[in-house]
RNA sequence: GGGCGUUUAGCUCAGUUGGCUAGAGCAACUCGUUUACACCGAGUAGGCCGGGGGUUCGAGUCCCUCAACGCCCACCA
């Protein structure tokens, strides 16, 4: 280099640190207003009527911070907000968080139970709710902060939290409509009772533990029953059997018979049903309607009495005689024994291996109970009204489940990677009326009121007096549901719904299929005739390096923070993106992070090497090119081809991996140690073209690897004496 | 009991419609400080592509089968 004024800014003489820059670049693109679509279109940067993308961000739980996975999640969702940002779309992804209803309150419940030794019956509805309203504020900014130290670009102007006042609105309307549409009834049926939260919850919220129990065999009259609850018991008096099974060809349907029981002598009835398996056991059983789903369908169908046996704690009622009042799990073994003195014990097998009902959130042995509550029919049929689905007519009638088939089978929404089509089909078929209504105090409140046996569902209260609200509240899915329209304003009229609905994906992990997915289609589907998005893009779960679920009792969480704080926000990204195929797990390790860190750095350097060495060079114009830098220059030309090809197919994990290797090992090992003998002892010509060269080429790749690393190219992008743009965030992808 | 996924170098993974003399990163080993970078460069070694069978001129890639690991679903009392 000769004796020049001209530097290069001082920053580059020593290693990039990111924790020096991260902070003020976000700064500088939450300044410039670009993270808003309207901004973009306002600065002329962005056509007004240029194609939209959309992506409303999974809400993130207000129940504490942050992990791993959802640092993975923000990152695709950044790489393709900001990808198709600099391609010119009109670009929207809108942030929010989920007030989580009993995720949040069980874990709220918790603290101050720990703390004060309080339940939530002691504080009472107002003072917990505000305690918990509280908590998820505190939840709230640590999120929020947290997000931003990753990088995402989302419009913070247009946040939404699922219980604010607008969302709150629309799950109101959503209810009315469909409620209207008698897809929405109350109904008594069983339900999954959960003794420890003190809620029913979904089945989907139930989660199957494998558990070894006791499995007795008692004297039943003249048969033998099996079963591992025998405090369900008392209130047995059908004994049911298979109507093919010979060995019970002598008794009859009806037929009635007397025998000894639990607690004294009872008549038991004699029925016939195809439900039984001939296989297990005697093939013989007794049912207990109030306390389980498939003897409640049993007693149906033959008009049979149901008894409730078992309060919603978890005690005996008066049925049970003398074990009245008593835990259902102390009461077992004093049951048996009673049983075993009257000489009605057969055997015991010490070693019954079967899966127990959990609820999710609390880890309760749920309880079937037959209950009062609200219901989604998905097989009701309802005209659709103001269609926008191919395939249905506005005014057809039809049914959700129809419905939701139908997008997916249709390709109207394209579900990556397509095997979870196959799950999703399975579980619409398998799908019974959701369970919305809650007995937990956190959430939407049930819009409906009752004075009387008049009923009236609503926005608001009605006029008059005497009108009580129901006490319980909506599954925290039902408001997730309406997630990707009602943060756009539904059921107002506004133009973010009209510019940005259906959004372009959906990006969210692949154990929330059911949930998640599935309920927002639905609702789209009734209360817009729409879809909801057009591509789903299920990622994997982030693993430890050893592939096990990271979680606290291992203690083998790896923190977002402590990472970004240790390597840089970009690093991490990297790291969560590279080897994460679409729908597969990934496995992370903090080395690989560390790998990404000196990959910044690279960059860093390259920008350095190319700075020092076109200081002089007037770069304004394209310089006729030697031979040797056309190819290099087409070689680029291709490498954004395919870069931009396997974005576009949302194959990000090959597109930040090629973006890494050309950049280094082709970029920095090849054509950077090539051109220090041209740099040095070239014609002018030569030496021109080559600085041209090198400069395209650093353009061109920090653009490339924006959507993957923002932070540090837009730092590198600041310090750039000559740019087509002040902020490398809105430049124009590079096109060939 | 159904279904899905994974199995390729020591580790993490690419390998699209069959053409591979099988690649990359990290780790290992050898050498190296010349206009960026030691958070570096050049190079070396390392693979019956889980086992078996089949289709094909040709299979890591397609079909069958077995195995291991992982995951999801399921109201056998």
């Amino acid at each position: 280099m000769s004796d020049t004024n001209k530097h290069i800014p001082e920053k580059f003489l020593s290693a990039y640190n990111p924790k020096e820059s991260e902070d003020a670049i976000y700064k500088l693109w939450e300044n410039s207003g670009y993270f808003n679509p309207d901004t973009c279109i306002e600065k002329k940067i962005t056509d007004a009527d240029a194609e939209h993308f959309s992506i409303v961000l999974p809400p993130p739980n207000v129940t504490g911070t942050l992990h791993m996975g959802h640092a993975s999640m923000l990152s695709v969702e950044d790489i393709l907000v900001r990808y198709n940002r600099m391609l010119g779309k009109r670009t929207l992804w809108i942030p929010g968080t989920d007030h989580a209803a009993i995720a949040t309150q069980s874990k709220v419940e918790k603290e101050i139970y720990k703390k004060e030794k309080k339940s939530r019956y002691d504080l009472g509805r107002e003072e917990l709710l505000k305690r918990i309203g509280e908590f998820a504020q505190e939840s709230h900014d640590t999120i929020v902060n947290q997000v931003k130290k990753i990088g995402a670009s989302l419009d913070w102007s247009r946040e939404a939290f699922t219980l604010d006042t607008q969302r709150t609105k629309a799950v109101y309307t959503a209810f009315k409509n469909m409620y209207d549409a008698g897809l929405i009834y109350q109904g008594g049926r069983t339900v999954n009772w959960d003794p420890k939260g003190q809620t029913v919850i979904s089945d989907d919220e139930i989660v199957y533990k494998e558990m070894t129990d006791k499995f007795y065999t008692f004297k039943y009259g003249p048969f033998e029953i099996g079963t591992a609850r025998p405090e369900t018991k008392f209130g047995d008096k059908y004994v049911v059997m298979h109507p093919d099974d010979k060995r019970y060809e002598q008794y009859k349907h009806g037929q009635q018979i007397d025998l000894e029981w639990i607690n004294g002598p009872i008549t038991a009835t004699i029925i016939k049903d195809e439900a039984i398996d001939m296989e297990f056991g005697t093939g013989v059983m007794t049912i207990t309607p109030w306390h389980s789903a498939i003897d409640f369908e049993i007693a149906q169908r033959h008009g049979l009495d149901v008894e409730q046996v078992i309060d919603k704690y978890g005690k005996l009622l008066p049925i049970a005689g003398e074990f009245e009042g008593q835990k259902i799990s102390v009461a077992r073994d004093a049951i048996v024994e009673k049983l075993k003195e009257k000489g009605l014990l057969v055997s015991v097998d010490e070693n019954y291996v079967h899966n127990v009902a959990t609820a999710e959130r609390t880890g309760g042995m749920i309880e079937p109970q037959i209950m009062k509550q609200w219901f989604i029919d998905t097989n009701k049929e309802f005209a659709l009204s103001d269609s926008k689905i191919d395939g249905i007519q506005s005014g057809e009638t039809t049914t959700l489940k129809k419905l939701m088939r139908h997008v997916v089978e249709t390709k109207q929404i394209n579900i990556l990677p397509s095997r979870f089509e196959k799950d999703y089909y399975r579980w619409i078929d398998n799908l019974r009326p959701w369970c919305i209504s809650r007995q937990i105090w956190y959430g939407h409140r049930i819009p409906v009121w009752y004075k009387g046996d008049e009923v009236f569902v609503g926005l608001e209260a009605p006029e008059g007096d005497g009108w009580e609200q129901d006490p319980d509240t909506l599954d925290t899915w039902f408001s997730s549901g309406l997630w990707t329209f009602s943060t756009l304003g539904w059921p107002d009229d506004t133009a973010d719904l009209r510019n940005y609905h259906p959004t372009t994906v959906l990006e969210t992990g692949y154990d929330i299929l059911f949930f998640w997915v599935a309920r927002m289609i639905l609702m789209s589907g009734f209360n817009m005739g729409s879809i909801p998005f057009k591509n789903v893009y299920l990622h994997g779960l982030v693993r430890d390096e050893k592939g096990k679920k990271m979680s606290k009792s291992l203690g083998n969480i790896i923190d977002p923070l402590d990472m970004i704080e240790k390597y840089g926000a970009d690093a991490a990204r990297l790291s969560l993106i590279i080897g994460a195929a679409v729908g597969n797990d990934l496995k992370l390790s903090e080395h690989r992070i560390k790998g990404y860190k000196h990959f910044a750095n690279k960059i860093w350097n390259i920008t350095r090497f190319v700075l020092e060495n076109t200081l002089e060079a007037d770069l304004s114009e394209n310089p006729t090119l030697t031979t040797e830098d056309e190819k290099h220059q087409k070689a680029l030309d291709e490498v954004v081809a395919h870069i931009t090809d396997s974005i576009e197919h949302f194959r990000i994990d090959i597109a930040a991996d090629e973006v890494y290797h050309y950049i280094w090992h082709e970029f920095a090992d090849k054509i950077l140690e090539e051109s220090k003998p041209i740099l040095q002892n070239g014609t002018p010509k030569e030496v021109q073209s080559r600085q041209w060269l090198l400069y395209h080429i650093l353009t061109t790749s920090l653009k490339l690897l924006h959507p993957f690393m923002p932070f540090v190219t837009e730092e590198i992008w600041q310090s750039l004496p000559q740019k087509d743009t002040d902020i490398l965030m809105v430049a124009k992808w590079p096109r060939v």
